[in-house]
DNA sequence: ATATAAAGTTAGCCTATTCTAACAAAATAT
DNA sequence: ATATTTTGTTAGAATAGGCTAACTTTATAT
């Protein structure tokens, strides 16, 4: 058995480790926001219960079957995240606070339900992937926006790091996944870039802002 | 702030209210599989609360306060088992567990949403109230069939103490809400009832069974 | 290469929720 | 009317999950 609050630890240990393989105590205290001590001992537990690999000072790996546990989860939070925005007409930034909690529900039954009803998805409405049953993933190979060249044509395929007010900020300058985008200017300066789409012909955009922005070039 | 388990006593309280008004401590005790002992203190914390009063050896009663939020509970309930059945293509006999798990998420809107889809529904799948948004609720007046005299007609208006097993009974014998019902014969000694309905001309029915049909006088 | 900073750990404490064992009060039955 | 059963309470302990304070390791910066 796995509690709610074990299925958090997971799931931010899933997180951090998409790209390191790893994560550290710190991160995952920061990212949790529960104190390092509290974390420390969870790792312990989590070790106990063969979900992760932890030896004091170094950094935490999930082990097979924590990843899975994990990726279960994930699934179940995007699930979700896609049902609220397909079926019961919530926005993109109005479903994280509610997938949080209907992530923990145990019932295979309500998951596979709702997969059906959507048709399978891959991703959910931020563009993220969604792992399948087995805990399988695959991350697509996108860019960040700040990283594309003056003059690129990209497509918005997904938004990193996704808070409720980044999105609102999306929404209020009409960009959503599937915007098609030019990009006409780059300051060396501060990395902000002059971005044209849709019916904006020059909007500008923070480096922080671009950061996010995950493309796939034309 | 009213925890998940304070929900759960609060929503126990609020069943078992129904008839009398009011409870006791063993009866909630044995409705939440939980000790008599861990009872009593719940229910000097949820006095400390004002969300019942409570005094030694005296039965239980839910302030306004307490039925209130009671109530809300109970309609989170019962709205997430109408939306399961009716919009996820669940039967009425799979829904409860889910229910008991989705009646304790926060979130306003998506009970609002929910309620919006389904058309602000006044009863669940099982034939029960559903309180409405300021937790009032209203208690239609229907007889026990058990209660019903021989050769009367009458409709199956809601099922009580619904448990899974039971729902698949009736499943199994093609008894649902709205059926019409004709009392054959009635047993003396036991007070198994011989009723027609649909196709079926003289299902034989226990005491125990027709004790939980709800049914309404033609 | 050492001083400082950051990260990690240990120890000890707190709250919420549960339990068992033992005792007390109220209700029921002879 | 008293004995027995049922119901309710108190006391004390356990577990899960969180915290602060103090200390140790590791990393970073002069």
């Amino acid at each position: 058995m796995i509690s709610n609050t074990e299925e958090n630890y997971l799931k931010g240990l899933f997180m951090l480790s998409v790209t390191k393989g790893e994560a550290n105590v710190n991160e995952l205290s920061k990212l949790l926001d529960i104190k390092m001590p509290t974390v420390n001992s969870m790792m312990k537990k989590l070790a106990e219960k063969k979900l992760v690999i932890y030896q004091s000072y170094k950094p935490i790996k999930l082990t097979e079957e924590g990843k899975k546990a994990a990726a279960l989860i994930v699934r179940k939070h995007r699930l979700t995240e896609m049902f609220l925005v397909e079926k019961m007409g919530f926005g993109w930034d109005e479903v994280h606070e509610i997938a949080e909690q209907v992530e923990h529900i145990q019932s295979p039954l309500f998951f596979k339900k709702m997969d059906e009803i959507l048709g399978h998805p891959k991703i959910d409405p931020h563009g993220s992937p969604i792992p399948d049953k087995d805990g399988n993933i695959d991350n697509p190979n996108y860019h960040q926006l700040n990283e594309c060249e003056v003059g690129q044509s990209v497509i918005l395929k997904a938004v990193r790091l996704s808070s409720d007010t980044f999105l609102k900020f999306l929404n209020a300058h009409q960009m959503s996944l599937g915007t098609i985008i030019t990009i006409t200017a780059k300051e060396e300066f501060d990395g902000n870039m002059t971005l044209s789409y849709g019916d904006q012909k020059s909007q500008v955009f923070s480096y922080k802002a671009c950061e996010r922005l995950l493309v796939e070039k034309q």
